[in-house]
DNA sequence: CGCAGTCTTGACAGCGCTGACAACGGGTGT
DNA sequence: ACACCCGTTGTCAGCGCTGTCAAGACTGCG
């Protein structure tokens, strides 16, 4: 199959044009652009002038082609979650508009056996260079995946690792305080009986909220047992896990999911089951996603600033001119609304 | 600010060490990449040998630059669902996959000014050449986009364009028949007082919608009024034009949301109003998106190919040669869930 | 005043590939 | 046998930019 597709661009202004309009030499012009150091402010300010006037952009292609970075960062993700990976990706692509650098996207199924995650990795790499790579949960905390990485050279960045973190540079929040703050906040409320959906086994950001909320709970003298069963991170997963819940007895008042489709899978089940939200039960979620807001009652859930993680993740990537390491973690906070009431 | 992101790439085979292992000239080698016409099937065997044995891959860049082609198409939106949007990425990177191509995404808002919405194409335009655009709704319709990108000599193609059908390659599903099923579906099933919520004002799909749903009623000789509230697409909208529909009387028995989101909100909006879904009021939304598994009662809905109905534009973006408009229509079919009972 | 040392600027090759064009070779018609 | 044509293969310049290296401009100091 011939796939043919030509197009006429109009002519845009090259380098060389700059450089004649400017009357220095084409160097010149490349040193401006790439803020090299060792340029007098005059000769700068000429270089400028010129391509405001010719509108010039410089051409990737022949950047990539002649020096070594690519102008491109790509985003690995293996979510599921359509919310969390739309919102991944406009705070990198927002950090790579501000920075002339372009997105790939790729999805890894890192779910099969280490040999194929190998093979879908090489297959991204050999198919495109970039020029570094941003990782999602759960691939953040695959060892296989980091490994493969640094084995090639490749520079990443990690959003919610759990585990090395100084292995690269990342951007997290403190999911154990949150699970805490959530158990404080439940058990203030007079709950003593509990509930927990966990999150995908590999997914270290999920038992991090889990282990927060059970130390709390634990620290504030709670000695009855904390049911806990697994959601998967799916909405599916949430209905099975509060069919699990629902059935213990004496009935358990609070249900804490580690993300909101698990939360809005478990508010399915109390429905089915008879079981008003909030009055018999109170289901409290994790991510503040948009269905949060689409369920009924409304999901009381914590925020975390998805989108200016990503954000942050690549323009550290992007910014970094050493090796150091670096971590910044980001606030969360509670969003109240209609799933979570007194304890009956 | 100096961005620098210096990588060793691990060095490639080049075509040049292709055609010295297969013995033959640089371009036959090129030839073979491009699947020119006039070579020889012995010539073409041997390069393919030889470009298996070196795992060669050619380079995107070099190749933009010595020819007229970015290897890059992208994918223009604005569409606030993330739902739609993911489906529809998937379904684009997917054929880029399949022909080695990239695939760029921008996001464009379509609300203000026709000064602003040509100054972000301008600036799209500029920052990247792209061999072809994918337009989704609303963005299909936009006479401004189409003449911006036509004037440019720019290709494209439509993902369920309203208008103008024949301007440039598109696929779609029969909007209006669909409305007229799930018209017969509910009229079927007893009712006779409905509700419409209907989408965004420039988007063309969500009126044929609605307007096969109200065709189709009165051809089955309804002729009592069918209350009309705006919804936007959103979930906020459902809620406010679940409440305007809520108020009539007497009572309508049935609502047809033009996309899930708003039906998710027209249920709350029952919920709220002490009605049951779908002891009261039937509920049928459209798109069949993640939404409508994670609402309850779950939401009978229309499914539509999203993922597919991207993947075949940009199939007939990259396939063709020619430059005849082509268009393709496909299926869609009723999901039947639990939101949707005989009329009361 | 001259020379080393530093800052600033420029000349030029070449990144890996494609497009235009040339050259080759073997079949056809006369 | 010769001219002609067409299918096939090769040669080579150059796409727009960056890295290397060297030259020029300036500074301070003996």
């Amino acid at each position: 199959m011939n796939n043919t597709i030509r197009q006429h661009h109009a002519p845009h202004a090259t380098m060389e044009d700059v450089a004649r309009l400017a009357g220095v030499s084409l160097k010149s012009v490349s040193r401006v652009i790439n803020n090299e150091p060792h340029v007098s402010a005059k000769l700068r300010a000429k270089v400028e002038a010129a391509i405001t006037e010719l509108d010039y952009v410089p051409d990737m292609a022949a950047r990539s082609l002649a020096g070594s970075r690519t102008f491109i960062i790509g985003l690995l993700f293996d979510n599921p979650s359509p919310n969390y990976t739309m919102k991944v990706q406009s705070g990198v692509y927002r950090a790579c508009v501000e920075h002339q650098y372009h997105l790939r996207i790729d999805q890894i199924d890192s779910s099969c056996s280490d040999d194929l995650v190998q093979a879908q990795l090489s297959a991204i790499l050999r198919n495109s260079r970039c020029d570094g790579f941003i990782l999602t949960p759960p691939l953040t905390d695959n060892q296989l995946v980091l490994d493969f990485l640094e084995k090639q050279g490749i520079r990443y960045a990690r959003i919610a690792p759990d585990i090395q973190l100084d292995r690269a540079p990342c951007v997290l929040i403190d999911d154990f305080a949150a699970g805490a703050m959530v158990a404080h906040y439940l058990f203030n409320l007079g709950h003593r009986r509990f509930g927990i959906i966990t999150g995908p086994d590999h997914h270290g950001a999920a038992h991090r909220r889990r282990d927060g909320f059970v130390s709390a709970l634990r620290t504030m003298g709670l000695d009855g047992p904390i049911l806990e069963a697994p959601g998967g991170f799916a909405f599916s997963g949430g209905i099975a896990a509060g069919q699990v819940l629902m059935d213990a007895s004496p009935r358990i008042t609070a249900i804490f999911a580690t993300n909101d489709d698990s939360a809005a899978g478990a508010m399915v089940s109390c429905m089915r089951a008879g079981v008003t939200v909030p009055g018999d039960v109170s289901v409290c979620g994790f991510d503040d996603s948009w269905v949060a807001e689409s369920v009924w009652p409304a999901l009381t859930t914590v925020y975390q600033p998805i989108e200016e993680m990503a954000h942050r993740t690549a323009l550290m990537l992007l910014d970094r001119t050493g090796q150091a390491a670096t971590q910044t973690t980001l606030d969360f906070r509670l969003i109240v609304r209609d799933s979570v009431a007194a304890a009956p």
